[in-house]
DNA sequence: CAGCAACTAGACAGACCTGTCTGTATGGTT
DNA sequence: AACCATACAGACAGGTCTGTCTAGTTGCTG
């Protein structure tokens, strides 16, 4: 076996695991039968299941930075880039398995701010103001609206089963950035 | 003991430790003994932890209409109301012990949109968005942004740990209700 | 070819979980 | 006064959790 491939693997079945059923109701005997690793590899390369928590949720952040790159690359007035970030998030609802922003979820089962992964969460969110602030850098206050857009709709989406919320959140960015 | 003063204490209890802690990381051993209580009598007035989880969620949603019929007395303009309810939420994080909402976390950790939980979770997020379409009637889409406001900056205030998202919030909802 | 690092399966300890059960005490109702 | 629903404390079963450890295997590298 290749070097690092069973982190590889680890990675890509604790991220599965962990964003469809939740961080504390899936055990570390399940992340390495899903990923078809023995438990001491697992260990080896993450030394608890709180540091793989925190490898999940980088290596996410890393994966959404890709892709809102891939977006970015697409379009090249920032209202079209920003426009079709809510369009993304309308997309991934569509394809099933839609859980609501993998951040928030952790946030919601990790209580104390000063935990590792809190600081993660904190990193991702700082990162998504910072690509809109510098795609709206004349108008700073849309920056932090259209965060709470984004926040709210994908919050909403995940109770309502539906991207309408994604639909109300682009109609009403469309006009903020008009 | 008073007939149904288990009940209470034990539901209080509840509330108490799993919008702290989480549910999943909270058992019900901790609960009773919070509740000053036996095991026995959490089980013969709920039947399950699941239950109790239900129960739990339900009465927070009824503490929620009270409080929202509450800020509602204290104004007559429906705009006001409205703008009342982000005060309302500003005011909720400056209190220590702000983990957000309780049911937006809940349906973090009960990933089946099918069950129970959910259910209430569904419920609770009506009755807001019946609240806002009584009160903005002549302008039904209004009601569906602020949803979203609302939600954002709840979900935006626990990672920032500061009522700034409330005021973005309500600064964004004052000029759609202008 | 030898050695080493990384993998494998699986047992194990110790803690914690939910839910049940036994047996006792107590307060309100008839 | 007698009864009954409800409360109590706490042991218990059966399962799952994290994390460690043993022992054997594989594959790259010098």
């Amino acid at each position: 076996m290749r070097k690092n491939d069973a982190r590889t693997r680890v990675l890509a079945a604790a991220s599965r695991l962990f964003y469809r059923d939740g961080i504390h109701a899936v055990g570390v005997d399940a992340v390495a039968a899903e990923a078809g690793v023995a438990k001491a590899s697992l260990y080896g390369n993450f030394g608890s299941k709180n540091q793989l928590v925190v490898a999940y949720l980088r290596d996410r952040d890393q994966r959404w930075q890709e892709r809102v790159d891939a977006i970015t690359a697409a379009h090249t007035a920032p209202r079209d880039r920003v426009l079709a970030l809510f369009d993304a998030y309308a997309d991934w609802i569509t394809g099933d398995g839609y859980r609501g922003c993998a951040f928030l979820n952790a946030a919601a089962e990790f209580p104390d701010p000063a935990d590792p992964v809190r600081e993660v969460v904190r990193h991702h969110k700082a990162a998504l103001r910072s690509y809109l602030g510098a795609q709206l850098r004349e108008t700073p206050d849309r920056a932090d609206e259209v965060v709470l857009l984004l926040e709210g709709s994908a919050a909403a989406a995940v109770v309502a089963q539906d991207p309408q919320p994604f639909h109300i959140a682009r109609r009403l960015a469309e006009s903020l950035l008009a």
